[in-house]
DNA sequence: TTTAATACATCGAAGTTCTATGTATATTTG
DNA sequence: CAAATATACATAGAACTTCGATGTATTAAA
């Protein structure tokens, strides 16, 4: 197993972008990079996953951007999280707690199938 | 907080689902009872979500059913799971696993962000 | 000078879930 | 006995998502 399940990607996108958006602020293509060095390579978003997601929580309010030139004199759109996007992502890690209880309660439990 | 978000309860169903057929074999009104009471209320299929996703995981070779008419003389579809659904719970398993390490990985390392 | 990496954006295809609606039978309640 | 509720399955349409492809540009490296 390398890659994950579309559906799982899709569940921890939101709280991965956040959490990272969390501790600095950061643009797009880093946060692909990003990503796939936290994840062991297991998780790549490709650009044209990432920026709609970028803009989803935008709009939603979870984050903010302004354009910067950087060091490397490019221009990027760096993204920064909202008092909103803060809640919004101990919200989040509140479900992941629970929902993963209920699933390791369920395996545990689980009777000798042998 | 009393109900998940949807793209949780989207990622964990075909694990929960399989899960829940790998025990005993069962039949759709009876898994959203069950999964309910697992889940403590969170979790509440609708009928108009969870039988097409039983369809869909018949369609893919990982359950497969039979009409029965049980002991209440009301016909009932059964839903079991198959060789291949069992090699796909663990899959799943494993992916899981993977991304909630990834996950509270993130969350453990985590800088004080008072 | 050409290629690769950096950087953002949008579109269409395909797949998903949710709500609503429909059908039907069995049980309980008034 | 009639009506309401619970059981039981199914599908259709709306809304949303991800992914892959495509497009534009700039900078660095070969």
């Amino acid at each position: 197993m390398d890659k994950l399940s579309k559906e799982l990607i899709g569940a921890s996108s939101m709280p991965i972008i956040l959490t990272i958006l969390s501790r600095n602020e950061s643009y797009g293509y880093e946060i692909i990079q990003n990503v796939k060095e936290i994840s062991n390579g297991k998780i790549k978003y490709g650009d044209g996953t990432l920026y709609p997601v970028l803009h989803k929580l935008e709009k939603k309010g979870l984050i903010e951007s302004y354009w910067k030139i950087g060091a490397t004199n490019r221009k990027r759109k760096y993204y920064r999280i909202s008092k909103k996007g803060k809640k919004e992502l101990s919200q989040e890690k509140e479900n992941w707690t629970a929902i993963n209880e209920i699933i390791s309660k369920l395996w545990k439990i689980e009777p000798s199938l042998a």
